[in-house]
DNA sequence: GTCCTTGCAAAACATTTGCAGTTCC
DNA sequence: GGAACTGCAAATGTTTTGCAAGGAC
């Protein structure tokens, strides 16, 4: 599954999934004393809505679009609390941002191919690797609660425009 | 294996492979007319006679057991060149810290266990991951240059040691 | 003598926090 | 009404950068 920038995300997450998720919030809410705000409201949706592995700076400018005034500090305080009560997923891609997806069942079990040179990621699922995953945490008596595979590189679409424009993949000689 | 903070890890590298990446800073050195330094020699031979997964405060203090002006930025530096040129591998655990480890071929194959309680990260190898991961590479078009594959939950010891002090594992309610 | 390197301090960066005012329940 | 929330600005923590002085070749 290629997931382009501007993709929604709503299309490909089970309608029953999201809906789970928003009890968990709402428990969770409920159980810490928390309030629903009109900020909060807003940058959940746009969050549930979008495309996935959103910045904050991504989710700030879509909820700008709505509410002008919406500051930095709400949507990471928002974020923080979607990933404290296992609503969204924290992800580092090595870029030095942060990016947030919905930490429904089928994103616990994907990984991720990231391209180096324009970006993209693409997302993929393989049971034997988790599989084996099982086996060697099992042989170090080791308890996962999360896991991240990353795979970095180049892309099909970049090595051939790399091809064509005559880029050298190994530029030691700046 | 497993590594302890305080371990060496020059027994642990064969002695062949380290100077073959001594051999590739040297080359990388002088095709880029960068030149030796008495602060560049210290801290590249501490990095590599060093435990493995330093992070750059860790560096700067065994450096600065033997010349006490050095800086930070200078050890920034330093890693940073390392990396550039294929002998240090920059890892990011989720602490929000640096950590450099040699890129050997050893290290180029293995991944990490990482204890959320106690910090001790555990290596480990698993060729049939690799082979998939070769898989899901060729199946997408994909390049890939480097990977990051970790696990993250709790160690053996600890928990026997959650067991033993009743702390609870999923601590929802503060 | 170049021009690379260093150490310092300042800047940059993403993220967090303190606070006064506002909103929710 | 009181606690939670917001937006701002200031603080934080890590990493990078500008610069004048020093050192390698």
């Amino acid at each position: 599954m290629v997931v382009a920038p501007n993709e929604e995300r709503g299309a490909h997450v089970d309608p029953a999934a999201l809906e789970a998720l928003r009890t968990r919030l709402q428990t969770y809410m409920v159980k810490k004393g928390l309030r629903s705000t009109a900020q909060r409201r807003l940058i959940i949706d746009t969050f549930f809505e979008g495309a996935p592995h959103m910045t904050i700076e991504d989710l700030l400018q879509k909820v700008r679009n709505h509410d002008r005034g919406i500051g930095y500090a709400t949507v990471y305080r928002t974020l923080k609390l979607l990933a404290e009560c296992g609503v969204a997923s924290e992800r580092r891609f090595g870029d030095g941002l942060s990016r947030y997806e919905l930490a429904d069942e089928a994103s616990a079990h994907h990984d991720h191919l990231i391209c180096l040179r324009c970006g993209k990621i693409i997302e993929f699922e393989e049971p034997r690797i988790e599989q084996l995953q099982d086996e060697i945490a099992e042989k170090y008596g080791f308890l996962i609660t999360s896991h991240k595979h990353e795979m970095y590189g180049h892309c099909a679409d970049c090595q051939r425009a790399r091809k064509e424009s005559g880029e050298d993949l190994d530029e030691l000689d700046e």
